[in-house]
DNA sequence: TTCGTGACCTAGC
DNA sequence: AGCTAGGCCACGA
């Protein structure tokens, strides 16, 4: 009988969950961090496709990942733009309308 | 199986 | 500031 899952090593997966729920309030980071925190150093593309499929009703602070240059992986004016934009103004991150990050607010610091 | 696509990134102009 | 090139890799057609 093998051990269970929760016996074992967190999986890549999971790690990512945890590195995502850690960005603070008010902070953004990048797909590429997030990768290199979650142990997978030059797999950006991986992170964007997990978000990509997280559940509607996730509680996790997808919201918060944006690309490295410091805009946002969606088209301006697409619905997912503005929801991402709209969770970020909550936190007071102000996003211009082209969709580039207008204060310095990655995390970790640079 | 190959090929195009994608919530990406860095380096180099 | 905006290209381009190459690297990354899971997926579906």
């Amino acid at each position: 009988m093998p051990e269970t899952r929760a016996a074992q090593q967190p999986t890549a997966e999971e790690r990512l969950w945890l590195a995502l729920a850690a960005i603070p309030c008010g902070q953004v980071t990048s797909y590429g961090r997030l990768a290199a925190l979650a142990g997978l150093p030059g797999r950006a593309r991986w992170v964007g496709r997990q978000l990509s499929q997280l559940p509607q009703g996730s509680r996790l602070p997808w919201y918060r990942v944006m690309g490295a240059s410091g805009k946002l992986s969606f088209p301006p004016e697409s619905p997912a733009f503005e929801r991402q934009r709209a969770r970020l103004q909550e936190e007071g991150v102000a996003i211009s309308d082209g969709g580039r990050l207008l204060s310095r607010r990655f995390w970790p610091d640079e």
